[in-house]
DNA sequence: TCAAAAGTGTTATAGGTACACCCATGT
DNA sequence: ACATGGGTGTACCTATAACACTTTTGA
């Protein structure tokens, strides 16, 4: 039987033994944050089986062979929520050698910031359930869950500024209060409402509506619109919030 | 046999079929960028087996069943300049269906950011040659190698301003000048000299020095050296370039 | 004394920060 | 009329950009 010269046939798979090399298995992680009216939480699942049998972990599956990692991904998103066409982005891969009990199993994790919708019925041998949980109160996870979070946490932060991830989670029609509330509550800061304001409608993409909020017992606020044509147009100048 | 059924023993190794799930294998490539005197290169290596024989290719290497992803890849830099002690980054996971002729292989990218040192003499039977090319004179890279490059080059440049990888590659005392070469030449962009000057000055990280340059048929320089203890401090709280 | 690159100074403009204040609505 | 949050204006200060200028060296 061939065995493994390191180096010598790199990446070639017929020099490879099965039994040293493919000992090993990769899976997608998903965070996907969920934000409505201030609040950010995270999709968890609870565990149906062994390992870690009854903790909350992140959904995650393993990757079909005929299938890409952005693919799987998608699927494991639209499985548990029901959505399509959101932008997923892959955040870093984990794979210290201990990190799965039962053999070498490395994970790549994709972040989404989506709606916190209703929850897709689930088959129940698969998770046992499935939540919506307050960014600020996660309870104890499976595997390196925890650190995988973390990261995608800080990953969240910095891409909300540099891309329009966040458009996905306002209404059609906004106010620049729901707005400035969204960075405050996802970049955990605080921002001075009026300077707050002139920045941000310093940069033409959001778009003043005539139309204004009704039923509240406070002056209405007018309502904007996001146009992501020239949001994109703005990107592509390098454009990237600096709060 | 057990079969695979989705989701329902996610993660759990001993219920994937081998046939189906582990004709995959993971490995590690690493763009080891170099700086020299306003250069930067890549390091390639030309393959010395199938498939792609003889094309140019990002040094890279299967991942051992106990070994970690960042050891892998600090071996692969290792093996190649000698060089041991320098960061490296995760980049990103490619991970697409065909991008292997010969089986499913997703790889993890790494990036790293050197003085192009002397090459450590390498096995003629792993590549048949191993060399620096300057990074606007790149040849027909193997696999997605080009791809891979690219991310990585805009990574690196996104980096270079939030991280110190830049201070690897500087003399222990340098002049402003190199300093604002090193950001020019990486960024693509040219700045004022004197503004760039007292942008940089102001950070308290770079140390003034009693020496100056000898030698010069002009006006000597004066030197700088980098603490990197305050820029930590800085980094800390929130600090980073903003060319 | 000249070329070459180091290093400093000046000015106009833009942008950020910290406020105070006014406005429109429902109760 | 008042509480509530929406919305605007101002004054100060700092950062930036463009550019001209002075300084020090070797040849």
């Amino acid at each position: 039987m061939k065995t493994y010269q390191p180096r010598l046939l790199q990446e070639d798979l017929y020099s490879i033994p099965i039994d040293a090399f493919f000992k090993s298995a990769f899976s997608v992680d998903c965070v996907i944050f969920g934000y409505h009216e201030a609040e950010l939480k995270v999709l968890l699942i609870q565990r149906g089986t062994e390992p870690f049998e009854n903790y909350w972990a992140l959904p995650g599956d393993l990757v079909y062979p005929n299938e890409d990692l952005d693919s799987a991904a998608l699927r494991i998103l639209n499985d548990l929520t029901s959505l399509t066409n959101i932008p997923i982005q892959q955040v870093k891969t984990f794979g210290k050698v201990d990190r799965h009990p039962l053999g070498r199993v490395i994970t790549i994790a994709y972040l989404a910031l989506v709606e916190p919708t209703d929850l897709a019925p689930h088959a129940s041998s698969w998770a046992s359930d499935t939540r919506w949980h307050p960014i600020d109160d996660i309870p104890q996870l499976a595997f390196d869950h925890r650190e995988i979070l973390e990261v995608s946490l800080e990953e969240l932060r910095s891409r909300i500024l540099h891309e329009d991830l966040w458009s996905k989670v306002l209404p059609a029609k906004f106010s620049l209060t729901q707005f400035q509330e969204l960075f405050e509550t996802i970049l955990g800061k605080t921002f001075d409402k009026g300077n707050f304001r002139k920045k941000v409608v310093k940069f033409k993409f959001l778009q003043k509506l005539e139309e204004a909020q009704r039923g509240v017992s406070h002056r209405p606020s007018l309502l904007y619109s996001f146009d992501a044509k020239r949001y994109q147009e703005m990107k592509a100048n390098g454009f990237s919030f600096e709060f």
